[in-house]
DNA sequence: CTGACTTATACTCAATATGAGCATAAGCGG
DNA sequence: CCGCTTATGCTCATATTGAGTATAAGTCAG
């Protein structure tokens, strides 16, 4: 009846790094930290952290689980029985000088519209997918999947582009074949790293993860060292959302929220005017545990 | 190395009858629809379909994956290796006369404020745990476990009450020892009716991601008729949320969204005027996807 | 048939939140 | 000094939200 398992641990790990957001990653950036599920381990958490020490030689910090897989793709042999995999978000503050660390849109370039890039990109992309439904033969069908491309990846502007759907987006692409991992010819692929097995589809799901979870919990405040400035915590906000953010407006959100406390100190070498120095206020957090950080992110 | 893992799916199937959220269960009410999975199971979805329907006898809906455990108490005997559990959340409509089906609030009867039964049970809870923090030693960790149980149960209305706590607060009366499952002494539990291993934990998980998805999501439609009046939508948001909500508003809110649409039906048994019939846009819901169900909802 | 009571539906109004921009401050390098 | 940068304070129109009033259209008791 019940057969064996392997219990397979992955971890989406992100950092960010001159406010560029980063993902650690090993085999040349070709898998995200992974290892099996062990007798020793004492949770799974406890695991995770033990493959991500192991292989990576960072501690992490906050960690939250992701989702649980086991799709056909999973399934080993006859033998061998069924393969489950359990992904986890992890975040970390600095990371001077380690390997593995890779920039998320090196995977995800189109997930990066801020950009000259990433705009580039999401041109490429638009044909492409103009191709594909192009060459479907049901008419119904064509006019879904278009409705579909058009929604997703905010064709047209008749539809604002959502930053929270990077694993809609990059199903989609699988979909219309358009990823090396659909395995298709490399002269219709569109721009962007590849992993092996179904690791890109992870980093989607955790990326997708903390762009939804910025917007209402302090999430962001792991990322960043002790002291900051609001340009810097804008910057970062901006970099992982992947949007621009109304530099006044966020400041009064940032503020009224009283979720930053003045250190006293200053920053100078801010190339204008020198900024105050925040940090995160620890203390009404406790309090008021379950408070969002608002913030009012605006399209490009 | 790896030990052998026994993978149990476990369901938290929810519909809702005469505006009152049910759970479906087994063993007179002592546990969720649950089972082990099957090297016969395509996928861990299809797996928890095909429990539910073998004990219980109905077909399930939407399906959403909410979490995996393996904790401590979840180790099996050395022999036997660890046991992980992986908990989904399911919706359904209607249920005539089915067995197994029981109310939410017999388990969290302190989440259902909008009841007098609710508020007395939250009154009971407050004296309680105001006998457990004044029963610790350390005056600091007094302090912060009183603030907890202020933020969490909104003791003194400082704080707003959160209908999304449910896992928090079980949780915080599961370390207070006044729950059933912590294994305390009859006397000293707080009402609310326990389950078997940490199921009712489970239960609340389930609870607390549905009264979170309702909010940005047009989820409660899975729970509701083919057609039905805007009253009865907003009854089932009420009861789903334990929290009221400002009818006006609720209509304005709903319609201006564009969720539903005339069926062009009255119905005529409202107990005053009659009431128009609608029902949920399924098109526009294609079209838009990912728009919210935001709901007015309003202190009791 | 009338009046009390129910729910349905339309509309108003004030308080707040949000998006966008202006203005001034305070550093730098020439 | 000027022109550049970033920081920070403030204004203003608009959108969203919370709360209430007003009216419509049924039921039921007498």
């Amino acid at each position: 009846m019940t057969t064996q398992m392997l219990i397979e641990l992955i971890a989406v790990l992100t950092a960010v790094r001159d406010d560029v957001p980063q993902v650690m990653t090993i085999d040349h950036g070709r898998l995200l930290p992974s290892g099996p599920l062990e007798s020793t381990h004492r949770s799974l958490q406890a695991g995770v952290r033990a493959w991500v020490e192991r292989q990576t030689g960072h501690p992490i910090g906050h960690v939250e689980q992701l989702y649980t897989f086991a799709d056909h793709d999973r399934l080993l042999g006859a033998e061998q029985g069924r393969m489950i995999a359990i992904s986890y978000l992890a975040l970390t503050r600095s990371h001077a000088g380690e390997t593995g660390w890779r920039d998320w849109y090196d995977y995800f370039p189109w997930e990066n519209c801020k950009t000259d890039a990433g705009r580039d990109c999401l041109t490429i992309i638009e044909r492409l997918l103009c191709k594909w439904v192009a060459g479907m033969d049901n008419a119904a069908m064509r006019v879904r999947q278009w409705q579909r491309c058009v929604t997703l990846f905010a064709i047209g502007d008749m539809v604002a582009w959502n930053d929270e759907l990077v694993l809609q987006r990059y199903e989609l692409l699988y979909e219309a074949g358009l990823v090396a991992e659909a395995g298709c010819a490399p002269e219709s692929t569109v721009p962007g790293r590849a992993m092996h097995h179904d690791h890109r589809r992870i980093l989607a799901t955790g990326m997708a993860r903390l762009r939804a979870k910025i917007r209402y919990r302090p999430v962001v405040f792991e990322l960043m060292p002790e002291e900051f400035t609001l340009l810097q915590l804008q910057r970062v906000m901006e970099s992982l959302s992947g949007v621009h953010i109304h530099k006044q407006n966020f400041r009064r959100l940032i503020m009224q929220q009283q979720l930053v406390e003045e250190t006293g100190g200053i920053e100078e070498n801010t190339g204008g005017r020198p900024a105050r120095l925040y940090r995160f206020c620890g203390e009404v957090r406790q309090a008021r545990q379950f408070v969002g950080t608002k913030i009012p992110l605006v399209q490009p």
